[in-house]
RNA sequence: GCCACCCUAGCUCAGCUGGUAGAGCAACGCAUUCGUAAUGCGUAGGCCGAGGGUUCGAGUCCCUUGGGUGGCUCCA
């Protein structure tokens, strides 16, 4: 007998040679119809693996991420079965489940398919998942494996059997395919009932752009065909709160093919938007002790040379600009820190006037490839809400406290709950490349770790993540894909202090090197207002609409009084305008819901006669009358409840 | 940059296997003066992203080019 540990610690016995399947079955029939795969001592395996000795065992379905997993994973050997029959040429590489889904990536030679042919290719998929063919897996030795794909060409998979242990080893069959896999299917094919092949798009060998390009298949697959019908209408849905298609509509933002790609042009509203957003945000610095500075967009190229950017990054980026001078070169900021650390270098400094917190909303060019671009996520030039710390070693995790505090203050104040907080360490082996000495190192690393702790943020540790002139803890949130997106950043630097020289004088007379922090809690204002749009579907938080209240005359005969409500709105600072045409109200209310403003006030012959206002408050309708005085607290407490808290 | 796809009126989109461009919304004009998500009628609007080619004829086919979208280390 073998005894089986079952995730909520009881134990049961078997007879040896027993599969996860006949545990479940043991359980319920109705889980056995259920399980996909099954955790054996915390490996993802088939459910008809049998155990042969003592384990934990935990059944997985589909409402279990690894179960999933295996779902999709078994989803690209029959795509590969389907590509094999269609393209017998092909040559497999490697077909994981990923988040979403699962791909292949698979080199065609010269008989690539187009994206029409993903029909075909479905079609096949489906046909032999209806076969309901079983998975099943053996091992095999490392050279019969080796063997079996050079008869077949594939230089791929033999590269992937060299780096494996002999003994190690597993084959998976199912139907006509055979592919080199280390388990964790589901029990046969039939179990997939609903394909859909998403896309098409090249990836290369390993991800090394050096490598054979293959073409990489996406797909999505589902035990319900309805699921897959909803996970469709799921994906049609986030692209309604799209930051792309919601600035388009909102008149927020737009690009010109004339201007250049990856060039935003901030249309009126989005400006207004964007400016309170620094509004906020210049507030709330000056209140932590920073001070803002202005510098130029541009610098000499000596500037970036003494930074060592332009040895890093000079090739990819804007190339310098000429002047009538002969000899003399000037670059497009990409980032504001060398032309700080001159500033820092205005006038001697003592470790009395440290921390210096130098801000400034500084606007950065930096030549993206052309297909990183991505709406206002990914520009080629941007507005940094940029600062730097200048401190003492000891100052460091204080510093990190306070940027903390700033960071989520201002999550807090937007209503991002959801984000996920990253610290990003020296790697644990290499420490070759790290600049800086290894106890500064180590002080601001348990610094940031301490901070984090602290300030009680759940943060993930990468150890090897961190750039080479020092740690950092970033601030990641997804967007209406669910794409992670980088926000808030904070990077501790000891390398261009020591390039520019930066120094102070101590308490003991001696000069020292200060400690530079980098830090931008809305990341830039592009990204973050690609974020915030997305994250609240375009219905801005009050104090941040462009457009905070229109009033609607019932008739034009009403107009003179809608604009005296009007006017004593817009000067209590509450946004107002009117609007004027001469529609039913009817389609005024339908137009102003659908540009997302977040109050309407009507006004017909009731309301004037009283001197009062119909109010009806976006995706919430009528909220019924009141005189302004009224309507105006009802705003300013609506607004200082989204800002105090 | 590379792979796939897309680009037709301000916006969203039709336009079959090539025969010389169409709708809805928006805009503008006129009428309507309206009580909580679309009043009616009319007018105007397009070098079908750009360039080249094939063809008697190209929005439609081919090539080049610009822009956009998804993807490009979530390991057998």
């Amino acid at each position: 007998m073998v005894k089986i540990t079952l995730p909520d610690g009881s134990v049961r016995e078997y007879p040896v040679g027993t599969t996860a399947m006949n545990v479940a079955e043991s359980i319920s029939q109705g889980l056995a119809r259920q399980v996909l795969a099954a955790k054996i001592n915390g490996e993802l395996k088939e459910a008809a693996t049998p155990l042969n000795h003592d384990a934990a065992v935990q059944l997985l379905t589909w409402q279990d991420a690894d179960g999933k997993s295996a779902f999709w994973h078994s989803s690209a050997h029959v795509l590969a079965e389907a590509v094999q029959a269609l393209y017998p040429h092909a040559l497999f590489t490697i077909g994981p489940a990923v988040e979403q889904g699962f791909y292949y990536d698979i080199d065609f030679g010269d008989s690539a398919p187009g994206a029409d042919d993903l029909t075909r290719i479905e079609e096949k998929m489906m046909e032999f998942a209806r076969q309901a063919n079983t998975f099943s897996l053996y091992p095999i030795s490392k050279a019969d494996a080796l063997d079996y794909y050079r008869k077949r060409n594939n230089p791929y998979k033999v590269e992937l059997i060299e780096n494996l242990a002999d003994g190690e080893i597993t084959f998976c069959d199912q139907g006509s395919f055979t592919d080199l896999c280390r388990g964790g299917h589901i029990p046969d094919t039939g179990y997939i009932k609903a394909v859909k092949l998403l896309n098409l798009a090249g990836a290369y060998w390993r991800g090394n752009e050096k490598n054979k390009q293959l073409v990489r298949i996406y797909g999505v697959s589902f035990p319900k065909q309805s699921m897959l019908k909803e996970h469709l209408e799921l994906l049609e849905e986030a692209k309604k709160r799209d930051h792309r298609k919601l600035g388009q509509e909102l008149g927020l933002f737009a690009f010109s093919q004339r201007v250049g790609k990856g060039l935003p042009l901030w249309l009126p509203k989005g400006a207004a938007l964007r400016e309170r957003l620094e509004q906020f945000m210049r507030t709330a610095q000056r209140k932590a002790g920073y001070q803002p500075v202005i510098t130029p967009h541009i610098g000499s190229k000596a500037l970036y040379e003494t930074s060592g950017h332009w040895d890093k990054y000079g090739a990819d980026s804007f190339q310098p600009i000429e002047t009538p001078e002969e000899g003399e070169l000037f670059m497009l900021k990409p980032m504001n820190c060398p032309h700080h650390c001159e500033i820092y270098k205005a006038e001697p400094r003592s470790y009395r006037d440290l921390p210096l917190r130098l801000a400034e909303f500084g606007t950065v060019y930096r030549y993206e490839q052309s297909g990183e671009l991505h709406g206002l996520t990914r520009v080629r030039g941007f507005t940094q809400d940029d600062a730097h710390i200048f401190c003492r070693p000891d100052q460091v995790k204080n510093e990190f406290v306070k940027v903390i505090d700033l960071v989520l203050y201002v999550f807090k104040s937007l209503n991002f709950s959801d984000y996920r907080a990253q610290v990003s360490l020296r790697s644990k082996e290499d420490r070759s490349k790290y600049i800086g000495s290894d106890e500064n190192w180590e002080k601001a690393e348990s610094a940031i770790v301490e901070a984090a702790a602290e300030r009680g943020l759940t943060t993930v540790v990468e150890y090897g993540e961190a750039a080479f002139y020092g740690p950092k803890l970033d601030f990641m949130v997804k967007d209406a894909l669910g794409r992670s997106w980088q926000l808030g950043t904070i990077q501790v630097d000891y390398n261009l202090p020591e390039r520019f020289e930066l120094e102070y004088t101590g308490q003991d007379n001696q000069k020292h090197r200060p400690v530079m922090i980098h830090r931008a809690p809305f990341g830039s204002m592009e990204r973050f207002v690609a974020v915030l749009t997305e994250h609240c579907g375009g219905n801005f938080p009050l104090w941040l609409s462009p457009e905070q209240v229109v009033v609607l005359p019932i008739s034009d005969k009403f107009l003179d009084y809608a604009e005296k409500v009007a006017d004593l709105l817009n000067n209590s600072d509450i946004r107002t305008l009117v609007d004027r045409r001469t529609e039913s109200i009817g389609r005024k209310i339908r137009d102003n819901e659908m540009r997302k403003l977040p109050f309407m006030l009507i006004v017909g012959e009731k309301e004037e006669a009283e001197e009062k206002v119909s109010v009806r408050e976006h995706g919430k309708g009528d909220l019924g009358s009141m005189n302004t005085q009224e309507f105006k607290q009802l705003i300013h407490e609506e607004i200082s409840r989204q800002l105090n808290h």
